[in-house]
Parts: C-alpha cells; structure tokens; sequence
DNA sequence: TATCTTTGCAAGCGAATACTTACTTATAAA
DNA sequence: TTTATAAGTAAGTATTCGCTTGCAAAGATA
C-alpha cells in the first residue's frame, strides 16, 4: 500500500477486472457492481480502472465477448461436428451447455439481468442475437437426426428449440434463487431423457409417411 | 399543479402508486424506478409517497403480494378444481400460467431481475417459494392423470415440472428481448402439445406392467 | 544514462440515490 | 364550528455513482 509495488501490464489487469466483476456480481449482487467495488477487489485506485476500460459498459462488453468465445464457439463446433451421429452430438451439445452455465454461475441470465436493469437495448439485441444463435445449432443437430432417419419427423423443431432454450435459463434462475440445494449432477441427463422422448418416433408411425 | 388540488385516500394512491412502479419498469426499466420518479407518474412529491410506503422495498413486495392473489391463486383453483378432467385442467392452468405473463408483461421475470441485482436473499425466497408453488399445483394435475390411467405413469413427474417452469420463464425473457415480435398467440397450444408428447402412453407400454 | 510510454494514485466533479424533517392544509367526524 | 387526523409539500440529509484531472513514477527502449 506504500511504495514500489509492481506494475502488471494492461492485458493482465484487463483479466483481473474482468474476473473481479464477475466475482462481485456472483457475490454481492449486480448493484455492489460499482467501479469503486471493482477496484477494491482488483487492489487499485479507481481511477486505474479507467485506465484500462474506457467505461464500465465496457467490461460488461468484454465478458460477452469472452462469453462468445468460451460458450459460443464450442456449441458451434460441437453442433457441426463431422461424422459424428447426431444422438451422440446432441448429448455432447446439452451437456456441454449446462455445464458451462454451473461453472460460470449462470453468467448469461446475469447479463440478462443487467439488460432489463438498464433497460439498453444494445445489450437486448445482443443476448437476442446470442440464444438465437444457440437455437440455430441446437435445430440443425436435430434436423440431422430428422433427415437420418432416427428420429420423428413430425416434430416441429422450432417449437423444441424454444423448449430447449428454456432449460439453461431456468437452470440458471435455479442456481440463483437455490444455490446451495440444486442437483447440478442429474440436470442434463433428466432434460436429455425428455428431449429423447420427444423425439422418438410413435410405433404406430413407423411403416407411415406423414402428410 | 398550483393549489387547491383535491387529495386522495391512501388506498387509492397506494394503488397508483404500484401502478406507477409497473408502467415505470416496463417502460424505462428498473434503473429508472426511483421513488423522484414514481412520484412524478403519480404527480405528488417525493415525500408523499412515503407516507404511503415505509420504503422503496415495500412497494415491490406488495406487488408481490398482488400477484400471489392474481395469479397463483387462480392456478391452485384451477388444479384442484374438482370434477374436471386431468387434461382440461392442465389445459387451463398453462393457459391462464401465460396468457397472465403476457398481460403483465413478464413481471415474475422482473421481480427475479430486482431479487439478483439487490442481492436480496428475501425476495429470493419469495420467488423461490413461488415457483415451487407453480410446480407443485402443475404435479398435482400430472398425477391426477396418472391415477386416472390416461397418462404414462413411468415420467417422472419432477423432471417434468422443472420444465415446464422453463416454459413461463422463457416467455418472459424473450418478451423483453424481442418484445415487438413476439408470437404470444401460438405460445400455449404449441407447448401443451410438447407436454401432451411427454404424457402420452408408449403403444409397447398400454398392456405391461412396469417394474 | 537519458528518454518515453505505460501504469498508477489522490482528489474531486456533478448528478443521482433513498429517505427525513418541519411545516401546511384538505377533509371528515365530533 | 371546532378539532383531530390524514395527505401533501419544499428543502434538505448523507451517501453513492461513473468518470475526469493533474501529477508521479515504474519499466522498457535508446
């Protein structure tokens, strides 16, 4: 607190605020996420802050662009898979989803949280944009399965989606309002099942072709 | 605005002013709810309003305690309504559950967003305590169908119940995030389809016992 | 060693926050 | 008509907010 403390570089610093931010908003509330706070958490000035983010909008930016990197991408790749059955790529796509969402705490509902708090709409269009995007892999898994002959093709596949998107969501209100008590372990596999359910094809369908 | 105005009787300003806080939330969202700011939808001063509300927190709770009487009390009438069949009472239960949601504007989701962003662990429990409510009246309706012998006794009801909390709490985000386009019409029917898929016999199933 | 860029801090800005205080007045009951 | 009470206001309180400024100094480069 005296003198000669070392100096990091700004990319690291960046990481720390960054991790900082999202320490406060899992522990103390989005409110107690005040430059001041974040500061405190990173050991430096306010002011420091502000020398290596313009604005607070801008680290929440900053971690919806790593949430892109981080959560996105690997959905896309997982969803895209090559020679890979689509059963396999589907519990490979909802486990990889949910697991995510458990180690980050839910970090997507709490930009959310943050979007309807400030009413912006910038943040709106870009979580918008983020589970559209999450529908459009999560359908195109299941229309490979659909087109490969496994599974029902009587399906409405965008109204599975929006059940889809329903689950990490309510998994991560969970999280929030029941943190201590709430069965990470079997989620996935309990919403797998009912996925799979859905989308098996009735016997008496079977030797049928479908108007 | 000069002088003379009439006065009113505190239960009709505590209605407006509770009104007032909605229209403020939907609106221009929760950043903008200050109590400067209910008081000027309601044309009174600032003070004025505490001499109807304690707190700024006293407001949101008796809205709270509104939606209690205007919602979940309906849905536990509707569960346990007696001499109905298991699928017309699931029918109206998610049909009232949504068509509410989109009348009020997903206001479960916003009470959930001011519980995260306050970091309050009571109104957590509040809502916590609400949405087992929702899941308990909506077992109760799936295992009256199951007695019944019209649905498949092997679903497991939980598992179930957590998704369909999903359903509700999807609408709602996706209302805020794309509020003009949003297909409330098809919403119900396409989801009780979904649930109906869930609850239906396997034919392999209609004449074993399971173990 | 000399120079330059980056990292840092202390202090302070104006605006906003929830809530209080001291006081006034409309309304309705006595 | 008198009087008690509920409803209202204007002007404050202390505190927090995101952000800026002026200046010091560490670390890299020359």
């Amino acid at each position: 607190m005296k003198t000669g403390r070392t100096r990091a570089s700004g990319t690291v610093r960046r990481k720390q605020i960054k991790a900082a931010a999202l320490e406060i908003i899992f522990d103390e509330g989005l409110k107690r996420l005040s430059t001041k706070n974040i500061a405190a958490h990173v050991h430096l000035s306010e002011g420091a802050i502000f020398r290596h983010f313009h604005s607070k909008d801008e680290i929440i930016l900053s971690i919806l662009s790593d949430l892109k990197k981080e959560l996105l991408f690997p959905l896309y790749n997982i969803a895209w898979q090559p020679n890979v059955p689509a059963e396999k790529r589907l519990e490979d796509f909802m486990c990889f989803h949910f697991d995510y969402l458990k180690k980050h705490n839910g970090v997507t509902i709490l930009l959310f949280t943050e979007a309807t708090y400030q009413n912006s709409n910038f943040l709106k269009n870009e979580l918008n944009a983020f589970f559209s995007h999450i529908k459009q892999y999560f359908e195109k898994i299941i229309q490979d399965g659909i087109n490969a002959g496994i599974w029902d093709k009587n399906l409405e596949i965008d109204t599975l989606s929006s059940l889809y998107i329903g689950m990490p969501i309510t998994m991560s209100v969970e999280m929030k309002l029941i943190a201590d008590t709430f069965s990470e372990k079997k989620f996935c596999p309990q919403m797998l099942d009912l996925v799979y359910r859905l989308l098996t094809i009735p016997k008496s369908q079977k030797e049928t072709y479908a108007v």
